[in-house]
DNA sequence: GCCGGAATGA
DNA sequence: TCATTCCGGC
């Protein structure tokens, strides 16, 4: 076998120049490039980039829960690993080893009873920067979040179904199949427009089988002196595999020097519907103008305050605290969308994606194992759920160590933030179920982040500042009328 | 199939 | 640090 350690697979173009925002990884995503360890490709990280490519669907694909993925073909993702490693002998117990590695570190666990399936921990995911296509006819949401009681401002638009759903033309069914969301009996209001968050494998269950996530992985080069201010970063490249799967940069999983840019610097990077993001203060992105509103109005897009602390639900109810060492038995609990990390909600989207093939054809491709052998098509998808309430989304286990905390200097505000998540915020605060309903009618806002932002973080990246107390005001005046 | 300990290597 | 390899146990 030869092993020249470029594998055939996954090669990609360079990196767009534009970083487009997009999801964010939890902690566990950002490595240090002086990381020892973080020198060559991880092995979640190349299985996230299998994922992402619809030519392996037939070998490992998402299915069901949000994150979760079924390993349909183990051999062939040991085998493509082990090319990857220049690892001949490579076999899936030994990647399922290397896999089980990462329970302990919550980057994934086993969703127990399926086969070769497991989960990322992608509690901490958050998306970020969900600029529109097109600002101007595009209302746009930026998770609302339970920080203001998902309450919609005058400040950022409510998104709409129609709105996302021409954000997601890619995204499974859409225009085939459900739309993204399920309008309930003609009925507007809390309950008419529902958001089939199965779209986002990451923000939902439901959905059966992803064809394709929203690209997750944007590896991009990151910039050395860049700290990032919270624990997490956009780097999804602007596919949001809007373009059809979209290829990652030759670096991607070669290097660990794929770490996005920054994103203030990215934000002003970004034409105007991102730019319009920073504060008004900040000449960066100012110098591209602003969008949207007419008239000095704020932008219609908002990324999420840094949220609330408002915690969207600990269920462990059931289990309570009783789990020492139960990492992953719970697969009720879940995870934190936002979670206690405190992440950003938010939607990422690149420009000109349009024209993107809406059901395209993915389908008729084959994967390598399918070449080789046939593939069982498969899963069965056992979920047919909407999350409304994301009561489930809790941290998987509180008696357990979360993500090694590395505080790395200059990076006060990740830390300050990361300690605030094993604080234990959610534990004094009730559970989703128990919080009065939102006043957002729109799911998508309960799914925003939970933890306010550190206060280091600089105030050219703590956005929509004055929307946000612009949100409070809102809040109080309701709480007051009521 | 899955788990996790242990030794080892890069 | 992150696997890789091996292995005994469930």
């Amino acid at each position: 076998m030869d092993c020249n350690c470029v594998s055939d697979l996954l090669l990609t173009p360079p990196v767009p120049t534009l970083w487009t925002p997009g999801i964010a990884f939890p902690d566990w995503a950002y490595k240090p490039e002086s990381s020892p360890g973080s020198r060559q490709i991880q092995l979640w990280h190349f299985i996230l980039e299998l994922l992402q490519k619809e030519e392996y669907q037939g070998v490992i694909a998402w299915q069901g829960d949000y994150g979760e993925f079924v390993i349909k073909d183990p051999d062939e993702v040991a085998r493509l690993w082990g090319i990857r490693k220049c690892k001949p002998h490579m076999n899936y117990d030994k990647l399922s080893r290397a896999l089980r590695y990462y329970y302990n570190k919550r980057i994934l666990h086993k969703t127990k009873g399926k086969r070769f399936t497991y989960k990322f921990n992608f509690s901490k995911v958050v998306l970020v920067n969900y600029p529109l296509l097109d600002m101007a006819s595009s209302p746009f949401l930026l998770a609302q979040n339970h920080f203001n009681g998902g309450t919609a401002t005058p400040d950022c638009s409510p998104v709409t179904p129609e709105a996302l759903q021409s954000l997601f033309p890619r995204l499974p069914e859409s225009g085939r199949g459900p739309s993204l969301f399920e309008r309930s009996a003609g009925a507007p209001g809390p309950d008419g427009d529902k958001l089939r968050l199965d779209t986002f494998p990451f923000l939902s269950s439901g959905a059966p089988c992803y064809s394709k996530p929203p690209s997750l992985l944007g590896p991009y080069p990151r910039n050395p002196a860049f700290d990032y201010p919270w624990g997490f970063n956009p780097y999804l490249p602007g596919a949001f595999s809007l373009n059809n799967c979209p290829k990652l940069p030759p670096g991607s999983l070669y290097s660990s020097s794929f770490y996005p840019n920054p994103l203030q610097s990215s934000l002003s990077q970004l034409p105007h519907p991102f730019s319009s993001l920073l504060p008004p203060g900040d000449t960066t992105g100012a110098e591209r103008g602003q969008t949207g509103g007419t008239n000095g109005q704020p932008p219609r897009l908002c990324i999420p305050p840094y949220p609330g602390s408002v915690p969207l639900g600990r269920t462990e109810l059931g289990n309570g605290g009783t789990g020492v060492g139960d990492r992953e038995r719970g697969e009720t609990n879940t995870s934190i969308i936002g979670g206690g990390l405190g992440l950003g909600l938010g939607l990422g989207l690149g420009l000109g994606l349009g024209g993107l093939g809406v059901g395209n054809g993915g389908g008729g491709r084959q994967s390598p194992s399918e070449r080789r052998k046939g593939v069982k098509q498969d899963p069965e998808s056992d979920s047919e759920l909407e999350i409304t309430d994301l009561s489930d989304c809790s941290s998987e286990n509180e008696n357990e160590p979360d993500f090694p905390l590395r505080k790395e200097p200059g990076v006060g505000g990740r830390s300050h933030l990361l300690e605030a998540k094993s604080g234990g915020l959610g534990g004094v605060l009730p559970p989703l179920s128990s919080l009065p309903p939102p006043v957002s009618p729109h799911p998508l806002k309960s799914l925003g982040p939970l933890t306010p932002p550190p206060s280091s973080l600089p105030p050219s990246l703590s956005p929509s500042l004055s929307i946000v107390d612009r949100q409070r005001e809102t809040e109080t005046l309701k709480l007051a009328h009521s």
